[in-house]
DNA sequence: CGAGTATTTGAAGATCATCAACTGTCGTGG
DNA sequence: CCACGACAGTTGATGATCTTCAAATACTCG
């Protein structure tokens, strides 16, 4: 799960590691991400002011606050995005997976800050590039456009659960969420579903405490929707979907 | 405050009245909106394919789950953009005011309903128009992307006051939003707030309970961080600003 | 194996929700 | 012009959910 590089752990928050990973060609979220619309000629381009990183756990790539002006896709690990109130109350507004990508425009100032929840790898373009292979992929704005709006859409599911679910609600539906973003792998009827992140991360995503996280847990597994839930992993029991209104 | 017409109020909830009220040329929120990028030729394009309603009080431009291939500019009046869970609970996820405008790209499923909470004129594009005046304005659609960036921004915000605000934070969060949105009318040193929607509206956009939000008013205003509080106003003490952490 | 951290569980308390009654406001019609 | 009805908003009393503080248990890594 874990990569072991000779990372560069020095440095401010924002800084990356040195190593470069490897080439456009051999990636494996190509078709899945913004990248799927350049052409060859386009992804030699990229190949060159491309920077493919590794990016450890607990980095930043991106703080609140701080002035962006570079658009990351996560090729490899999971990330979380938060933000902070002045008492440091602390909201995890979202988390990143294989794919997803963050910082499309370039800002002054970042609306939030993304952390590596484990080692991750990145590609990394300056936004001038972006408007370089603009030109000549028109649609590549339009689906940053379209990319845009999903995530909007993603904020106004997380606002519904924030403002009308109850906290066993707002587990079931997290879960959902996971297994939609990393999910696919059901063995044997049950669906196993890996949480890269620990329970503090999920509490501040969910809008509860450590402890009713925990609770809710526990109670979920009592009821039977849960068949196991462990520091990494949950196992949904395969009726579970059912017998909730799937929101 | 309500503009009175021979409104068709028949038909389906997504039906504007057939008034067509005027052209950009006079259009006061020219400045403010997307139009600001498109050169007087292109504003003639507009005046052709565009056209300008007037949405009665309560009707819906755009409704959950309903596809929608417009773009509709808020030239006045405000709307509610709500969402519903499938046993009616309901979230509000965002008022629009004057200058605001939704749907910025096809779908083939409205993420949610806007309704207008007042006599409100809107504009309304076919989103073919928009890539037409995008080949001769290439900036349009980054600013398009821009817009959408700061509506993802303004959900953040959102997330962060539902996860970790109290009711009285909720509260006063709430009117420095409609200050920034709407404000601006500082009489002698206080500053008075209209408020365009009803009660339930703004406990369903905070989260809480009709009652609760009542009460917190209440609470405010013994506290004398509002002056006054009514139906269609709030009046916040000068002092108010500075006492609350300002987020 | 043991220290340190993550997670779970317990008991008591606070905030917000619920149910219910009351008050204020607006528009209509006598 | 005032009275009335309907709806919007406020206030009160009680209760549930979630939080807080505290302690125990599980897990990970050196």
């Amino acid at each position: 799960m874990s990569v072991t590089s000779p990372f560069d752990t020095s440095g401010g928050d924002c800084r990356l590691s040195n190593v470069k990973v490897n080439s456009c060609s051999l990636c494996d979220v190509r078709s899945s991400s913004i990248c799927r619309d350049l052409s060859l000629s386009e992804l030699a381009q990229v190949d060159a002011v491309m920077a493919r990183r590794v990016v450890p756990k607990g980095r930043a790539i991106m703080s609140e606050g701080e002035p962006n002006d570079h658009l990351f896709v996560l090729v490899r690990g999971s990330m979380r995005l938060t933000k902070y109130l002045e008492d440091g109350r602390r909201q995890v507004t979202g988390f990143l997976f294989k794919g997803d990508f963050i910082g499309v425009r370039t800002t002054k100032s970042s609306a939030y800050t993304a952390e590596a929840l484990d080692d991750c790898h990145v590609c990394r373009f300056p936004h001038r590039f972006l408007d370089e292979a603009a030109k000549t992929s028109p649609d590549l704005k339009d689906r940053l456009i379209a990319r845009s709006q999903t995530e909007y859409h993603k904020a106004q599911d997380h606002i519904v659960l924030l403002g009308k679910k109850t906290a066993e609600e707002r587990v079931l539906s997290f879960l959902d969420l996971l297994e939609g973003a990393v999910g696919g792998q059901r063995a044997d009827g049950d669906r196993e579903i890996p949480l890269a992140m620990p329970r503090q991360d999920i509490a501040d995503y969910l809008g509860l405490r450590l402890e009713t996280l925990s609770r809710t847990f526990s109670l979920l597994r009592k009821k039977g929707l849960l068949k196991e839930v462990s520091r990494n992993s949950v196992t949904r029991s395969d009726e579970a979907s059912a017998r909730l209104p799937s929101i």
